[in-house]
DNA sequence: AGGTTAGTGTCAGCTTCTGTCAATTGACAA
DNA sequence: TTGTCAATTGACAGAAGCTGACACTAACCT
């Protein structure tokens, strides 16, 4: 909290933000351009460029706290736990304090029907996935030097958390395109998903419900 | 194989194709610009964006192929082995053909470095996971259908695709990165992450060598 | 108060991609 | 062979995303 000159470019960029989300969502993502972002906030399509990367960063910039934060609680999950636990872990300690995380940018309504927006076109849909690699790439950093391994030559911390990046990917779109668009709704079909991912690599293939 | 009009345009694709991968190989992706691809074949920029549908596709054309290949495998799998079986089966079987059809497209030597280029130009990257989850989607559906499942409400299968097909690009970015670039290493690294797949999400961690 | 600097606007330009229309060329029948 | 039709292409214009250069304003610091 210092200067004014800070505050204002917050506003600025809060502004974007919010203004871009609310565009996405009413008119969709292609259908809107920077520049009526940028005219409805009354900056230039320069300014726009100099606070994100492209177009598609400001519709991510929820959805890069929301992440950061997982990864925090990845390393702060105590080295008793195996890997796997530890991501379980640190996913369900992440839910409690994400939404607040969350508001703190936009409503919570607006995030969620950004994430549909997001889940529903092909364009957003490529830098998620591309987000999810880099994410993946950092959390299998984490692993292997949790547990004292060779990131080069084991590739286990890899393979596990591309698995459960795949899962909970799954359980992201899977909820988009259901009804309970909430908070709880999300963590339920992401533990359900999870639960999954163990017998589902089993030949009794059936010993997991579906549902 | 019928009129000059089809094997004329045959030629052009072709020769975008090529010309295409060479430039990006050579120069990089990013640096190629689309008009440098259309002068080298000596046609309009025009007709290129109508044989692809943007920059992106054609660096995709011989990887649409093979994606073809394996779905296909998938498809003729026999009802009775268990839907993770079916997709390791389907893998094994394609590999036999995977060489020659490359090979129809573009050099083998060529496609490898392609390859290297789509998993380290971000962009690219975007493009291959987006098409992952389109083939993810394909594959579930297959699955429910092999099982009698719905897949509107029973995840397993997409829980199972999405896992494999984690594990598919975490194997495919390692060998990208290593030294031995042919089809048999790429073979080799693959089977060696699905191998992984099991254990890794166990407690008992150690159960599996990394290496 | 005055110099410094971060932030912004303006402009000019590049690249990807699309719509449109006229011209060309292969296909096919009379 | 010739004429007609449809497919393919090229040339042009233009929108949209994005970048570099430069000047200007306003916050900051002494």
């Amino acid at each position: 909290m210092t200067g004014l000159r800070e505050r204002k470019k917050q506003r600025t960029r809060d502004a974007l933000v919010r203004v871009a989300h609310e565009l996405f969502v009413t008119h969709g993502y292609e259908e809107t351009t920077v520049d009526e972002i940028t005219e409805a906030v009354d900056v230039s399509q320069r300014t726009f460029f100099r606070y994100f990367a492209g177009k598609e960063a400001v519709a991510f910039a929820v959805q890069d706290e929301v992440e950061s934060r997982f990864y925090d609680a990845v390393v702060a999950r105590p080295p008793g736990e195996s890997p796997a636990r530890a991501l379980r872990n640190a996913l369900n300690s992440t839910w409690a304090s994400m939404g607040e995380a969350i508001q703190d940018v936009v409503p919570i309504g607006l995030h969620m029907r950004m994430w549909q927006v997001i889940e529903t076109t092909p364009a957003l849909v490529a830098v998620h996935m591309r987000r999810s690699t880099e994410m993946e790439d950092q959390l299998a950093a984490v692993l292997a030097v949790r547990e004292g391994l060779d990131p080069h030559t084991d590739l286990r911390p890899r393979v596990l958390v591309a698995t459960f990046s795949g899962v909970m990917r799954t359980a992201g779109r899977q909820w988009g395109s259901g009804e309970d668009l909430t908070l709880e709704g999300a963590r339920q079909v992401m533990d359900h998903c999870l639960d999954l991912m163990g017998p589902v690599l089993s030949d009794d293939w059936s010993s997991c419900a579906g549902e």
